[in-house]
DNA sequence: AACAACCTCAACCGCATCAGA
DNA sequence: GTCTGATGCGGTTGAGGTTGT
């Protein structure tokens, strides 16, 4: 993978304002490498939280929001950069297709991968394959395929599922019961504890089965 | 070689939610 | 119960790289 943050200019607020007086000048743009030891060092003291304390800990003049998104997405350890392997495309394929842009709970089933990765690669990879998939399925179904419908009937499993959520997760209208947050709380899982890989696939092909 | 168009991904922004006073 | 600040999330932007002409 590709790393800018060093090569990418660092455009402080004074800059971006042309000069003006602005009171605070907070820092935004690329990270430095200087700046990402800097944070790395506080947060091994302070931990990685109360984030503003963090930001002013490590004297970065950046943001606490800053700071967390450059741990969380870049100098947090485990962090698996690279390609995206088929067996991992194929899990954010159907994660999303249950759960929808809800990237955290995506990414929290793929160790080492992060929302903002998920997101990017998704918009950029796997939103143009399904959309070529649909245009090729979509000729099928004017050849008699019902592709439309299996569509139809993915957004309604999407509305359901939200449904859940948001009534006593567990709502009597749906067909299956599926609390969403509770399936996907992994707070006290190994991340290489794979085993609910297979209790979703069974969960993915009821609803297949249903419909 | 030069330029334009396209692609990728780090980082920012705005909003929602949470937690503590 | 309300207010306020902190945190987390998803959408969007734009710099820089790549590819095509």
């Amino acid at each position: 993978m590709r790393d800018r943050s060093i090569k990418r200019e660092v455009k402080p607020m004074e800059a971006m304002n042309n000069g003006s007086t602005k009171k605070e000048l907070v820092n935004k743009g690329a990270w430095t490498a200087e700046e990402d030891q800097k944070l790395a060092e506080v947060i091994a003291i302070h931990g990685a939280k109360r984030w503003k304390i963090v930001a002013a800990k490590a004297g970065l003049n950046r943001c606490g929001k800053s700071c967390r998104l450059r741990w969380l997405n870049y100098l947090r350890p485990n962090i698996k950069r690279g390609n995206i392997s088929d067996q991992e495309e194929d899990l954010i394929l159907r994660l999303h297709k249950l759960l929808g842009n809800r990237w955290s709970l995506i990414a929290g089933r793929l160790p080492g991968r992060t929302d903002n990765e998920i997101k990017n690669y998704w918009n950029s990879h796997l939103s143009k394959k399904i959309k070529h998939k649909e245009k090729q399925s979509g000729a099928a179904t004017r050849e008699g395929c019902c592709n439309g419908q299996q569509n139809r009937v993915e957004e309604k499993v999407n509305v359901e599922m939200r449904e859940d959520e948001n009534t006593s997760k567990g709502a009597e209208g749906s067909k299956i019961n599926f609390d969403v947050d509770g399936f996907f709380d992994f707070s006290n899982e190994s991340p290489l504890n794979f085993e609910w890989v297979s209790k979703f696939l069974e969960i993915d092909q009821g609803w297949s089965d249903i419909f």
